[in-house]
RNA sequence: GCCCAGGUAGCUCAGUCGGUAGAGCAACGCACUCGUAAUGCGUAGGUCAGGAGUUCGAUUCUCCUCCUGGGCUCCA
């Protein structure tokens, strides 16, 4: 019998007898890895476990546990939701379902406009089970288009997948179902069930189980507003019950850390029902928060050569005519207030306002770069179905500034804006930054290409400069011009995109704005917006999520909170709290009417840094019994240390 | 805007197959005066999101509106 070399992945080679699959591989290997093998890299691409290996192929085996390993799992398990969709809901057309991020879907349309409920997904989940307890093979073939028709002639949404790859218009999420070669290929569970698909998949359901499924949802077909909306089921996958169990947690987690349930639990902030929606009231101790945070981004701004402007919460219609946002975003603007003189409009930004400035006059170069920086509150009418928390609110502040330089200070500007928003952003408790570079879409942008050209090198020269990891996202730039948004990863490991800097050549050629140059004629200048917070509110969402509401000290609401353990303390506490507060900390004090557990326990509800309890010893030596959050109680430690420390620990928490 | 699920006391929730509601915590009062995560007893608190309809009677059933959550689409 002849046999064939395989190479793997570190070098070595084996042989093994000609017919031999990738699984007879594992099995020469290792039992161990064969249990755990659900997919194969054949000479770069994916295959299935049972397909026969070329003689002198380089083969590695992909795991459960690895990533491209879930991946197959996942795709898997959506295949084996379609078949229990189409068994319990006979004449259910199913589209497309693919792996996603932790776990899977898949879209169907249900005979009649029927909808699925919650309730359907438990009957769903236990046919799953039925399937993979039956053990059925995935078994792959290849199919010329017109075979494939007819074998999914009563799947309309198939066969438009079909027809638009046979036909050379598939885009990525086609190719995904089933990949772009000549023929078309298809995986069959059962003599009923069969699946577009390119695979690869695991050898058969029985390899399948540590899944849930976990809601339901509307999705639009080809992600099309205007298309028939499907019905989607959402489910998780992992290759083991702990993976599975560890991420059930995981989201538990995370769901702890929701800042619209700890701005409830904190008395943060709320959105009364009364006000709108989207529209968001802030509470004595979120105000402080947002103050601070303010307060610290005004220092910075200051510091950092900017001048500070205010403008007006309404403009007349004319302004934004000029700015063209009229045109392009009246949808999301909230409608128009008639009056006797004119028509006027809330602003949903600010920067046709600060055009304004910079044209109230004439300018010199000599005056650039002009920074303009506001705290600007604006509206925008977001549709009802996409607010959420503070993440996506109709009413928020920008930390809004707008530059106006030349074409030779842009790249400079550029990097040292990033080197000003990392920094502020560092002093926020974020240090781990990506940024995305997105550029022209060409289908919709305004303003030379030249322009864009140079533009879009000079923030990429300045990633470049700074050493800032960066991809590139074609076509996502806003029309206006190029642009570098800064992810930033929280605690727990999730990005949120927070602070962005823009090139815009549409404004200033809209205003005509105009300075006069060394050269005593007039240029145009480039105007970048840029923000860091984003927007105000967003920013001190993701920070209750990433701080899960225990704000460090330079920013909690409450510093210190004093406890006497019994009424006869209550003096002395009050001096306490009198020197806190004459040394610049916020504490406060909490009577001897309930037990001092009871009190204690309270305060680390609300996660307060410092819980001081003050007795007779204390009494009797000027001293505390401090009680940090997360640490050791300490007694016995005088009043005056106590200050000096949290004084240090703020200020080494805002050296960044 | 579209699909699904919701809205009951300040908070978290239970409940009513149609006869106007209950718990825990919080609040308030009294007693306890306590050294590091829940003292005991008592009191008060609700147009059951809002409106319309069906009904002898609606918090419960139907419809509409508002708001919230999960998605889709969108995001200057």
């Amino acid at each position: 019998m002849a046999e064939i070399t395989i190479s793997l992945p570190d070098g070595s080679q084996r042989s093994l007898p000609d017919g031999a699959t990738a699984i007879t591989l594992a099995e020469s290997i290792g039992a161990r890895l064969a249990k755990a093998a659900v997919a194969a890299v054949v000479n770069g691409d994916e295959r299935d476990l049972g397909d026969s290996l070329p003689d002198g192929a380089q083969v590695a085996i992909i795991t459960a546990g690895s990533d491209e390993g879930r991946h197959v799992l996942r795709h898997s398990t959506a295949h084996v939701l379609a078949q229990a969709v189409t068994q319990l809901f006979p004449g259910a057309k199913f589209s497309i379902g693919p792996a996603i991020n932790d776990g899977f879907y898949y879209d169907f349309e249900l005979p009649g406009g029927r909808t699925f409920a919650e309730a359907d997904l438990e009957a769903i989940d236990a046919r799953m089970r039925e399937i993979m307890k039956a053990d059925q093979p995935f078994v792959r073939a290849e199919l010329p288009a017109a075979e494939a028709l007819q074998v999914f002639a009563d799947q309309p949404y198939k066969c438009e997948i079909i027809e638009r790859v046979s036909s050379g218009a598939a885009d990525s999420d086609d190719a995904g179902e089933i990949g772009s070669g000549e023929t078309i290929s298809v995986y069959r569970n059962t003599p009923e069930f069969v699946d577009l698909c390119r695979g690869p998949h695991v050898p058969s359901t029985g390899r399948l189980g540590h899944f849930k499924l976990m809601k339901v949802a509307g999705a639009y077909w080809r992600g099309n507003e205007k298309g028939p909306m499907l019905q989607r089921i959402y489910g998780t996958a992992w290759a083991s019950k702990t993976e599975l169990e560890e991420h059930l947690h995981r989201l538990e987690e995370a769901e702890k850390r929701d800042h619209r349930k700890l701005a409830t639990e904190l008395d943060l902030l709320s959105f009364p029902q009364e006000l709108g929606g989207g529209l968001a009231v802030w509470h004595p101790k979120g105000g402080i928060v947002r103050k601070l945070m303010e307060d610290y981004s005004r220092e910075r701004h200051e510091k950092g050569g900017y001048q500070f402007v205010y403008t007006p919460h309404l403009a007349n219609a004319n302004l934004f005519e000029t700015s063209g946002h009229l045109g392009w975003y009246k949808d999301g603007m909230y409608p128009a207030m008639e009056m006797d003189n004119g028509t006027y409009y809330p602003k949903p930004m600010n920067c046709p306002m600060h055009c304004l400035i910079f044209g109230s006059r004439q300018r010199s170069y000599r005056e650039l770069p002009l920074r303009l920086f506001e705290l600007g509150t604006v509206y925008r009418y977001e549709r009802a179905g996409t607010l959420h928390g503070l993440m996506r609110i109709r009413g928020f502040t920008q930390d809004d500034s707008h530059i106006y330089c030349t074409e030779d200070q842009l790249q400079d500007e550029i990097a040292s804006l990033l080197d000003f928003v990392m920094s502020v952003l560092r002093a926020f408790g974020f240090h781990d930054f990506t940024a995305n570079l997105s550029t022209k879409d060409p289908q919709k942008y305004t303003g030379s290409d030249e322009n864009w050209d140079r533009a879009t090198e000079a923030l990429r020269l300045a990633l470049e400069k700074y050493g800032l990891e960066y991809k590139i996202k074609e076509g996502d730039a806003a029309f206006y011009g190029p642009k570098i948004d800064i992810d930033v990863k929280d605690a727990i490991g999730r990005t949120w995109q927070l602070s962005t800097i823009q090139c815009d050549f549409n404004l200033p050629e809209r205003f005509e704005l105009e300075y006069v140059g060394a050269d005593n004629a007039r240029h145009r200048p480039i105007m970048l917006h840029r923000a860091l917070f984003g927007s105000v509110e967003r920013f001190f969402g993701v920070l209750v999520e990433h701080y899960a509401g225990a704000f460090p000290t330079w920013m909690a609401p409450v510093q210190a909170r004093v406890l006497p353990v019994a009424e006869a303390h209550q003096g002395y506490a009050e001096q306490v709290v009198e020197q806190l507060r004459s040394a610049g900390l916020r504490a406060d004090l909490v009577d001897a009417n309930d037990q001092l557990g009871k009190r204690i326990r309270a305060a680390k509800l609300e996660k307060l840094p410092y819980v001081l309890v003050v007795g007779d010893d204390d009494v009797a030596h000027g001293t505390l019994g401090v009680n940090p959050r997360g640490g050791e109680v300490e007694r016995g430690v005088a009043l005056p240390e106590f200050i000096q420390r949290v004084q240090a620990e703020v200020a080494s928490d805002l050296r960044s």
